[in-house]
Order: structure tokens, then C-alpha cells, then sequence
DNA sequence: ATACATAGTATCTAAATAAATACTATAGTG
DNA sequence: CACTATAGTATTTATTTAGATACTATGTAT
């Protein structure tokens, strides 16, 4: 984990977690379930697997997600929420409901 | 605004509007209340003036804050949330409480 | 006449982030 | 022996985002 990089603001501190443009939706397919690598790509398909791997090392790094390693050939690797990325569900389900509303004021004006 | 930015998934929607370094923390102050540029500059001393032009003209552009000009000399200008941004303070909220939990949890493992 | 205050712009550079593409390891299967 | 499946890594390139610095306009006050 980088040094300084979190302080003592809450908003800050969610703000360096969530930046970048995977993370949410990452972190909203693995809170419905525990999910091997392949899988999560698949339902992800607009990023290339080099980029899933850093954006799920990123949250793994973060403390985010846990990643499971299963020794066995073809390799097997499960990904879920860890404690905080449970506790993180909380903030996407009023996310879910703001970005809906968002996008139905976005419709209102005919973007 | 731009065009095909904003789909129908309410996750990949609010990760657009989030994305970037400020955007959550300058929604948080103008959530407090309506603010003139520099009182904002004032708040965020991490960030140039440039930068804090740019970061507010997104959020305008996305339609998250309001931007009022009064014709006076000096300039006066007034940021505030616009309605779908004064919505979004309860992602605020429970963002707050989640990163709070979050830093609490860093500071367990001693990071 | 000069300086001040405010809210910028303009330009350039640097840093961060994401994408593209090719490559790897290995047990099991036909 | 060749082929498959899985979850990667490595390297390079492109794109996006942020920062640094200098400059601007203008009414009022000194």
C-alpha cells in the first residue's frame, strides 16, 4: 500500500479508491457474487484482460477485494469483496439510485 | 455535453461523473452551501486555479453543479448544486460513512 | 498614475491511466 | 504430439487528466 496516500477525509480518501473508470462497476458485479477471473471479464467485455488484472490488482492493493488462489492447472482464481468492499455495497446502492435519477434528468433535457 | 458519454447503467454513469482527482470533494463543499470561486479555492488549496476551472467546468458541464455570473467588478461568480447534485449529497453521506469505516480499517493493519 | 481584487484564459508539460498486442505456463484430453 | 483452458505477464503506445506558469480585464481606491 503507497504511504499518504489516504489522510483523515473521508471524501478524499473515496474519492483515490473510486477514480479511474472500472472500479464501481467492479466492485457492484463482484457484491453479487464471488467471481473467477474469466467470468468477471465476461461481464466486462469493453476491457481488455491486461486492464481488468491491474484494476483488480488496484482494489486488492486497496484492501477492497480478496483474490483466492486455488492450486490447480488451468489455474482457478476467485474474486470477492473483502470486509470494507462489503461495507462499500451501502454507498452503491444510493449510487444506483442517483445515477438513475441522473440519467432520467440527462433524458429530460435530450442528451 | 458529449455525446454516447451516459448509457443506461446507472454504475458506469456515476463512475464517469466521478471519476478524476476533485470532483467528490468540491461536491461536498458546495453541498455545505453556494460558494463564490475563491472562497472554493480557499478550501482546496491542493489544486491551482487552472485546474479547479477545469474540474468546475466538467461539473457543469455534467450538469451537476449551477454557475452564476453577476456583472460586477471585480468579477463575482457563485458555484452551487444544481438539482441533480443537491441529490446526490446522500451518496455523499454515505460516502462519509464508509470512508470513515475505510480509514479506520487502514489504521488496524498499521498502513 | 498605480495598485488591487476577482475570476478567469492560454499554453505547455508532466503524470497518471488505459488500451493494444503478443507472449507464457501446465495438466488434461484425443 | 498437438490442442485446449485459465489467468495471467511484458512491453509499448495512446489517451486522459492534472499541474505549472504567465497573462488578461476592469471598476474602485489611494
Amino acid at each position: 500500500m503507497e504511504k499518504d496516500l489516504f489522510g483523515i477525509c473521508p471524501y478524499t480518501t473515496a474519492q483515490k479508491v473510486l477514480s479511474g473508470k472500472w472500479s464501481i462497476i467492479i466492485l457492484y458485479h463482484l457484491g453479487k457474487k464471488t467471481m473467477r477471473f474469466g467470468e468477471l471479464q465476461r461481464q466486462l467485455p469493453d476491457l481488455t484482460q491486461s486492464t481488468l488484472t491491474k484494476q483488480l490488482r488496484a482494489l486488492e492493493e486497496n484492501g477492497l477485494i480478496e483474490r483466492k488462489i486455488y492450486p490447480q492447472v488451468p489455474p482457478k482464481v476467485e474474486y470477492s469483496l473483502s470486509y470494507i468492499g462489503i461495507k462499500f455495497k451501502k454507498v452503491l446502492a444510493e449510487l444506483a439510485i442517483w445515477g438513475n435519477e441522473y440519467i432520467e434528468t440527462l433524458k429530460d433535457k435530450n442528451c
